[in-house]
DNA sequence: ATGAAAGCGCTAACAG
DNA sequence: CTGTTAGCGCTTTCAT
């Protein structure tokens, strides 16, 4: 790195105190010539204050920690892209970490964070509750984002979350397979998100028909651990007429395992998925959806975590929407 | 933030100077006994060194910032995750940022790099040579992933670039589509990759095939505006006959406009794509593609602007495939 | 082997 | 209105 110019350089081409220089940048009282020389010579010189300076100082780093279990799936990568969108607004730079959906990579990267004296987070998190101690112990501001992290430690209770409405969602989508003739419906849901399986079980009670667990099944997150417990379901449970991928890594497993098994969408099986991604729509036939909110989730948490400034808030909840397109049927 | 454990706080726990801590912290010379009260004493306090004082004093940030066109783009998303892999084991943290293919957001946001005094710089430019020159100037680190900047700043064309060799996809894409007897074949590109165009217009000519210009039309690299260009294409020149996208958001245009204006891939129209996506497989018909490793190229320009500590490198230059699947067919 | 002290670039008191 | 000064947390001479 080249020798940065600092305030002293420009203090000293301005032929006035560090202080003028420093009050002038931040919009303080200064007279006008006084103004006017210091930001010709900043202008001049090219000046841009340091943020590790300003950072030290202040004892606060701006600057917003995002964590998402993965930034190749185009649901987080339009989580990233709104809280993208709000941070630059706000003049705030994102530092992105990858967690895989592991506690342990989570809980480093935070790690990692708390060294950059990062102080806001906002996070797609694994479930796991382990990691947010530390988080939570250094006083962070964190915002969850899509899923919500249950532990008995209720100082994670209070952390708040931007989450879709999830339930509504699998309501709406159960509901409608069964409105269709199904009564045989899987689940195929991501580790990460237990309260859509939860929502699944509450639907099916609610309208009457038997839970039957070997219908609800889990990836890991990779592809291969989806197309797994995909093609694992389809094989043991030839009977199922519906299912409901939780995601659309799941929902992309679904339709290739499907394809694969030579069951035939929707004539053989229906196919719901959470997450409208653009290729849904390209998929032959293309794929009723639940479409959550994704960007809009990632832009409030970065409100929320922005605005919070300690005190506590109350999270956000955003629709969801049940998009028909071809993949569901009556069932034969 | 809550008060922060510093390292004085642990040099009085332990009983020795703050230097010592530094010293023990960072593997310098101590002895036996010092060095396990020290460490003891940061184990209790919890104590994790800020990464703020250590970069002002040592006048380096370390981090390393990424530049990407759109975060929601795949393609960028593998990018990201093979730049976070190999960060994550050299411990940098990442600041993203997205520019939209705009040059003004690019050079707003390298400012808030520098101003973070990140001295290392990713990104996926997006061709306007203009941003890059306070970078240069600066004395930042940078690499480019997957395009290069052109300009007549010999600056420029000193910048390192990890690459994929586009040349050969195209010169693959195309003459697999001559050798279905195809003649009049379209490209469609972005405007951020003008050497695809460039090397689809060698190949033609290589191939002794008359440059149509109309048949090259270019995108700005939101969906719309890719939708809008394919759209176009398609409807004034009906007698194409082959297409190459160039992009996974120019491929998906180009199915959603064929099958609009109902025409069939690939009875009445060829299609390759550039990028592997995960859904080119469940499209309908699954679609060939160029495919250019997306993660490795972000792997390898991690490492090329982590090892490159001020002095000059090569770039590097990757291998892309054709995967043939279905979407092309003989000229009817 | 270890401690004291000098800053890195900046802002916030405090004087003038 | 403006300059001087004291640190923020850390590493790094320089003595001891």
């Amino acid at each position: 790195m080249k020798a940065r110019t600092t305030i002293k350089d420009v203090a000293e081409a301005a032929g006035v105190g560090v202080a003028t220089v420093s009050r002038v940048l931040s919009g303080g009282s200064a007279s006008q010539p006084t103004r006017e020389r210091v930001l010709a010579a900043a202008a001049e010189l090219d000046y841009r204050p340091s943020a590790l300076g300003r950072n030290l100082r202040q004892r606060r780093t701006g600057g917003i920690g995002l964590l998402v279990p993965d930034i190749t799936d185009s649901f987080h990568g339009r989580v990233a892209d709104g809280v993208l969108a709000c941070a630059r607004a706000a003049g705030e730079p994102v530092i992105l970490g990858a967690t895989g959906d592991d506690a342990e990579s989570e809980a480093e990267l935070i790690g990692v964070l708390l060294e950059q004296g990062v102080e806001r987070v906002i996070a797609v998190p694994s479930g796991d509750p382990e990691p947010w101690g530390p988080a939570i112990r250094a006083g962070m501001t964190v915002v969850f984002a899509d899923r919500r992290v249950i532990g008995r430690d209720n100082a994670l209770s209070a952390v708040p979350a931007v989450l879709a409405d999830e339930r509504a969602g699998v309501r709406n989508a159960v509901e409608y397979l069964v409105g269709l003739g199904h009564r045989r419906i899987a689940y195929l849901g991501g580790v990460g998100q237990p309260q859509r399986a939860a929502a699944f079980r509450d639907t099916l009670a609610a309208l009457g028909i038997a839970i039957d667990e070997e219908l609800i099944v889990f990836g890991r997150g990779t592809r291969d651990s989806a197309y797994a417990a995909a093609s694992g379901l389809f094989q043991h449970r030839p009977d199922l007429t519906g299912v409901i991928a939780g995601g659309n890594v799941l929902g992309e497993a679904a339709v290739l395992a499907a394809r694969e098994l030579d069951l035939r969408v929707p004539r053989d099986v229906s196919l719901i998925m959470f997450d409208d991604v653009p290729w849904a729509e390209l998929c032959a036939p293309p794929l009723t959806v639940i479409a959550s909110p994704a960007q809009d989730i990632g832009y409030r948490a970065a409100e929320l975590v922005l605005r919070t400034a300690g005190r506590r808030t109350r999270g956000v909840r955003l629709p969801t929407e049940l998009i028909i397109r071809g993949s569901c049927g009556p069932r034969r």
